[in-house]
DNA sequence: AAGGTTTGTCATTGG
DNA sequence: GACCAATGACAAACC
């Protein structure tokens, strides 16, 4: 059998990263998230069809349709299921000291458990034993804090609700028991993912980082990593294996009797591969894996709009970034499930500001689309979350929760005095101070590059931006910060608050202005980073928003003079405040100005150019009827010397002689008589004519 | 990389 | 004199 060990070393290789990345993939799809792994893999239906030899590690293609039972492949298949099998539990022995998320392992034993319950006493079974049995290893002593107790968040339900659902599709096609069902669904189902989730987020899981190498064979690893330190997962893991394994039973039937005195290894391949088999043959299990993908995938349904597939390779070849993920299952979850907004809302209540525990609800955002591993540099976005603004958000959250406006949130922190229905104290909105953090972080790299930079207003803005907090290692963390909290807040936006979808920006109340502004903003704004946000801002917007002016750029700029003064004095506003404000009216102002002047100039020079067009028409019209009368004059002209030689040629002297047209000419009197004159007697009048003129002149 | 266009801003002027 | 609109000029960003 080891004739060629390189070769086998390498075949062995080649499955171990194929069926690594499959289960991956799988994984990614069950929790709601894709990653692009076509790359890596071959195409999904060979590795399952056993389309290609080279990747089959079952005869799924032998078994295709078929209920009888297993048959042998060519290449003895069911040898290769019991080395894989065997490998695999030598794999997870050998890194029984690190810890890995329960969702991949669940869904590595979703593809390896059936093998081990046909036989009892084969590898399998030793992996289930080795997953169930194993003590608390010692990473449980070497990461001790990640045994925070579960906070029920966003991206917890998110990531539990497609596995949840994927459980009880199963449980319904299959008959599931219902005893075994509820207790895997409600004990171990949800609290346990979400759990998990969350320890993650706050491990920084070095095996995240080793997922989200770019390498898609590094990705693969995680995957057979077994956490230890935990029961809860071994809980869930025989619960699952129990289920498969009725499952098995139920599809095997009598027909597995023929096998059971075969070697356990290859009964336990061909269980696995038959229960795949069956599994993908259902007929109601395109429906559940559509269910999954519509669940795990309605944001991008929102967009796209075309029906979900369930072929595997599209759900796994989707690239998606690591926030889009993470809010499509926000998204999904409020929906789809009528449970999800209950959890959203409760989330919300349970993140009272002040709460120390605020930041790992919101921190948890994340951590679903974490398992995906399919951004590395987003998982640092993780890292450095301050309290502050989950304090404001959480603030947020409490006002969306309790059905009050942001509006009166915010006025609750208001000068009493303040009867403009457009103040707002922002310092104390959430969601202007939450963008203000932002605000202040980019707005001293664009000062600098911005063209013009009053002195007054560099020196006022760095100053306070030391004051805001937006010091220059920071920036990172504040673009994080003001990343989950744009997402968190946009989420909430969209699932409780809507009340604004049929209007367009400019049918919205004239008053809250946040609301306004928030929306139009939010619409332009999709970019993953700050940064980008910001880049959408203009330069006094950041300006605005860096030093807490409770007015939109736009209120300032088209609030009526007296408004406006009325607002400088009536709101307490420092020195550098109503500086900027009345900056930020004049520059906008005559923003407007310019924009008009140059409309006025374009329209002036096309105006211009259509007088200029007209002309070039009306001078070829003139020289078209110059031409005309040029003409009709030489024509006129032909005729009179016709008609001259004519007369000429009729007229005779007294002695009846022709008279010479050379020394006569016909001379046109005032009273229209009409005189045969010898033409010098003409020429000399004519003389005495222009003298005459002459002298006049 | 050079050149044209767009846009924002400042300085100035006139109403 | 303050305010504002208009406009020339400049610079940065963009194409």
């Amino acid at each position: 059998m080891s004739s060629r060990p390189g070769r086998d070393t390498m075949k062995d290789l080649k499955k171990y990263m194929t069926e690594g990345l499959l289960q991956f993939a799988i994984l990614l799809s069950l929790a709601g998230v894709r990653v692009d792994l076509d790359s890596y893999l071959p195409p999904i239906r060979e590795i399952i069809l056993g389309t290609s030899s080279a990747y089959s590690q079952i005869p799924f293609h032998s078994l295709r349709d078929t209920w009888g039972g297993p048959s042998l492949h060519p290449k003895s298949p069911d040898l290769d299921s019991f080395f894989t099998a065997r490998r695999l539990l030598d794999e997870v022995r050998a890194l029984g000291d690190t810890r890995v998320p329960r969702t991949e392992l669940s869904a590595w034993l979703v593809h390896t458990v059936p093998a081990e319950d046909a036989a009892e006493t084969g590898p399998a079974s030793a992996l289930l034993s080795a997953g169930e049995e194993d003590p608390p290893g010692p990473s449980s002593s070497q990461q001790p804090g990640h045994a925070t107790p579960s906070q029920p968040h966003i991206g917890t339900s998110a990531t539990s609700s497609p596995g949840d659902y994927t459980k009880e599709k199963q449980e319904d096609k299959l008959g599931y028991s219902e005893d075994s069902y509820s207790y895997l669904h409600k004990d171990n189902g949800k609290a346990e993912l979400e759990e998990e989730v969350t320890q993650r987020s706050e491990e920084g899981d070095p095996s995240n980082t080793a997922a989200s190498d770019s390498n898609g064979i590094r990705a693969e690893l995680p995957v057979l990593q077994i956490d230890r330190n935990t029961t809860e997962p071994s809980l869930f893991f025989e619960e699952f294996i129990q289920l498969l394994a009725q499952t098995e039973n139920a599809l095997e039937g009598t027909s597995e009797n023929s096998f059971q005195s075969a070697e356990p290894s290859s009964r336990s391949g061909n269980s696995v591969g038959e229960l795949w088999q069956d599994f993908l043959s259902l007929p109601d299990l395109n429906i559940t894996l559509e269910d999954i993908q519509s669940i795990s995938n309605t944001n991008n349904a929102i967009s796209t709009s075309a029906p979900f597939s369930a072929h595997l390779t599209e759900a796994i070849g989707q690239d998606i970034g690591l926030q889009e993920a993470m809010f499509a299952s926000t998204l999904a979850d409020g929906s789809s499930e009528d449970q999800r907004p209950e959890n959203l809302l409760q989330l919300n209540t349970s993140a009272i500001p002040g709460d120390p525990l605020s930041a790992t609800n919101l921190t948890n955002l994340f951590p679903t689309t974490d398992n995906n591993s399919t951004n590395s540099t987003n998982q640092d976005l993780l890292s450095g979350l301050d309290e502050n603004v989950f304090d404001e958000i959480n603030l947020m959250s409490l006002a969306l929760e309790e059905g009050f406006d942001p509006l009166e949130v915010s006025q609750l922190f208001e000068e009493p005095d303040s009867d403009s229905g457009l103040s707002l104290n922002s310092s104390h909105s959430p969601t202007s101070a939450s963008i203000s953090d932002t605000s202040s972080i980019t707005f001293g790299e664009e000062e600098g590059a911005a063209g013009y930079s009053s002195d007054s207003e560099s020196t006022s803005y760095d100053g306070l931006e030391g004051a805001v907090g937006g010091s220059g290692p920071e920036i990172n963390k504040f673009c994080q910060m003001d990343d989950s909290s744009y997402y968190s807040e946009m989420s909430l936006h969209n699932v409780h608050h809507n009340h604004t979808y049929n209007q367009l920006p400019n049918q919205m109340e004239p008053s809250p202005e946040h609301h306004y502004s928030w929306s139009v903003k939010s619409s332009k704004i999709r970019s993953p980073c700050v940064n980008a946000m910001d880049k959408n801002l203009s330069r006094d917007e950041r300006r605005a928003k860096s030093l807490r002016i409770p007015f939109s750029v736009d209120e300032i700029v088209s609030m009526p003079v007296e408004m406006f003064n009325s607002m400088l004095t009536k709101h307490y506003l420092t020195e550098t405040q109503v500086s900027v404000i009345r900056d930020i009216r004049r520059r906008g102002k005559n923003k407007v100005a310019a924009q008009n002047c140059r409309k006025r100039k374009l329209d002036v020079i096309l105006n211009l150019e259509d007088d200029v067009n007209q002309l070039k028409v009306q001078k070829e019209k003139l020289l078209k009827e110059q031409a005309q009368c040029s003409k009709s004059v030489s024509h006129m002209k032909q005729k009179l010397n016709d008609l001259y030689r004519d007369v000429f040629n009729r007229l005779r002297d007294e002695q009846g002689r022709p008279v010479n047209p050379n020394q006569y000419a016909l001379h046109c009197n005032s009273d229209g008589s009409i005189m045969v004159v010898p033409r010098r007697l003409f020429k000399s009048e004519q003389k005495k004519d222009t003298q005459k003129d002459k002298k006049q002149k």
